[in-house]
DNA sequence: TTGTAGGCGTTATCAT
DNA sequence: ATGATAACGCCTACAA
């Protein structure tokens, strides 16, 4: 089940393999008789080109590489939503491969895009080495998402994380609260860092004092945000709300807080960082920083798309403004009780 | 920045190209001295194959087209992480385009796909014709996720949306519930009209009355559920729980009854469909119906490949057990107060 | 064991 | 305007 060729379509036009090419692709001028004959034996025998084979002669695979820690994550998927509404009607496909958050399947992963040479690279987050990042941008259009590299800053989209976590701390602060637990990210990663150093500002700025015991380190995970609260009640602390690094460790938490029979916003305030979509339904809906992920990954489409196009146009780092979706997660804090 | 290749590394260990690929693929004996220069040369040079003019000579480009409904959705997230989880280590890449349930965008999307010669094809739901399907089914190794069609049962990959429908349903009825309302899914999807038929078993087999006030036409996502609850509530419809064909419009139930003042499970219970991860941390966590999707997604994957591996042996249709994960957000039915 | 040569499907450069 | 023909990077008979 041979799939048809140019070859094909000459022989059933009877014409050259070169005047089918040319007409297919509009190369150049073609005889508006032999043209028709062409097109119609095209339609008739069902063509499709061989993207494989184009890309072989181009130097052009017209597909880019995007390097994603997990794949099934409501973070990254957002990112990626945004990634295929850039790509969208540009010929260009997107092709995704999975980094786990390990650097060794980072680089088998960028080995396998590599291999199948991409014409361009977007990389999510992940461990890769700043070296090897400047490494790959060299060689391919690359963008960043949500990382920062000395060097490389116009290909870089992230959101000023410590500016996110300064303004959730500061609403906290502002409605009263005066104990505020703070559920950090993993450490090794910039953004985690960042959004704890925000909230030590915030706090700072308030004149209230760093409390290390407030602090619990997560792992962007669920399970995080149930760990630090049940570390937190285990041993007394007294806090009236919580701003946790990321929705999903909001989430986590706030079941933790759940099942000791603590009530959102009633007892304690909670705010995430994201605000994914599902956050809008969650109960109550939960007040998040909201990173502008969707576009974030549409911006990043656009920018190697541009490269591709105009390689040596400069492009300057986007505006990616932070605010803060205010829901029913926080109120009030009640007057301190000692 | 030509990128190296074959002949590269024939001219560095002075031996020809077909040495060097004999010695890379191993797909003859090759003197141990040479062999030892080539591997040298390449791993010096930096090589890596160029899959697409692999592909081209040997007829498979290793990649795998999978056909999904909407990138950014939990529920074919899961699916995808099985997908992907199924493929790794086996040489093929998935590549994941979206249909957006839309006729035309399927049809694109299998073409972008044809023209990358994918040597397989996995499609999750969507509204293509079974035609069109036995078409592709006769044209790619293909498994379908989610659908049921005649004639290519040993294809299709999907649960028993009634029983599973019947399930929920009945677990409401034994805990007393007698006026169980029910949001379906978009009514033109099989598997929407199953749960509703399922929902309808469940009444008769307990005796009970179907009640057509008490079904929401709904279309899947969060607002859905939404709509349902403010539908109900307005017309002052009596019930004591909700059945909803998915979790994502469980979630929008769930925050319409909170927005009016009636908590789950305690005025309400409420019952969804898929169990999505998400599902064990929402507030309460939610009862559903648990369709093994990550399990799906490996599956699928595994079927291709076998098919491109032993394209002849036949392939039984597959064991998905559809059972209840039971949580919190249902409770005994409180008497009837009327 | 090794090299030469032909071909995979396509584009692009030549003459014509 | 059109048709040979040479690449693109790789594999694989076929010869040697």
């Amino acid at each position: 089940m041979r799939s048809v060729t140019i070859k094909d379509i000459a022989r059933a036009a009877d014409v050259s393999i070169s005047t089918v090419s040319r007409t297919l692709n509009g190369s150049s001028a073609v005889a508006e008789a032999k043209r028709a004959r062409v097109l119609a034996a095209a339609a008739q025998l069902g063509y499709e080109p061989n993207v494989a084979a184009q890309g072989l002669v181009r130097g052009r695979s017209m597909t880019i590489g995007v390097l994603t820690q997990d794949i099934a994550s409501p973070f990254y998927n957002e990112v990626a939503r945004g990634i295929d509404v850039g790509f969208a009607g540009s010929g260009y496909q997107p092709i995704f491969v999975n980094g786990h958050w390990q650097i060794q399947d980072e680089s088998a992963a960028i080995t396998a895009l590599t291999r199948r040479q991409v014409d361009g690279l977007i990389i999510l987050g992940g461990r890769l080495g700043d070296g090897q990042l400047r490494d790959l941008h060299a060689r391919f259009p690359l963008v960043l998402v949500g990382r920062r590299v000395a060097g490389l800053e116009a290909a870089c989209l992230s959101v000023d994380n410590v500016q996110g976590a300064f303004l959730a701390t500061s609403h906290l602060i502002q409605l009263g609260h005066r104990r505020i637990g703070h559920i950090t990210g993993v450490s090794s990663q910039r953004d985690a860092v960042d959004r704890l150093e925000g909230y030590r500002l915030a706090l700072a700025e308030a004149g209230l004092d760093f409390d290390s015991r407030l602090v619990f380190e997560g792992d962007f995970n669920e399970s995080a945000g149930i760990q630090a609260v049940e570390h937190w009640l285990g041993q007394g602390a007294a806090l009236s709300a919580i701003f946790a690094a990321n929705d999903q460790m909001a989430y986590g938490a706030r079941l933790g807080l759940y099942r000791r029979g603590i009530r959102v916003p009633d007892d304690i305030s909670l705010i995430g960082f994201d605000d994914l979509p599902a956050s809008q339904f969650t109960l109550p809906p939960l007040t998040s920083v909201h990173q502008p992920l969707f576009e974030m990954g549409e911006q990043a489409a656009r920018r190697v798309l541009r490269r591709l196009q105009a390689p040596d146009l400069p492009l300057e780092p986007p505006e990616l403004p932070l605010t803060l979706s205010v829901r029913e997660s926080v109120r009030y804090a009640r007057p301190m009780s000692h």
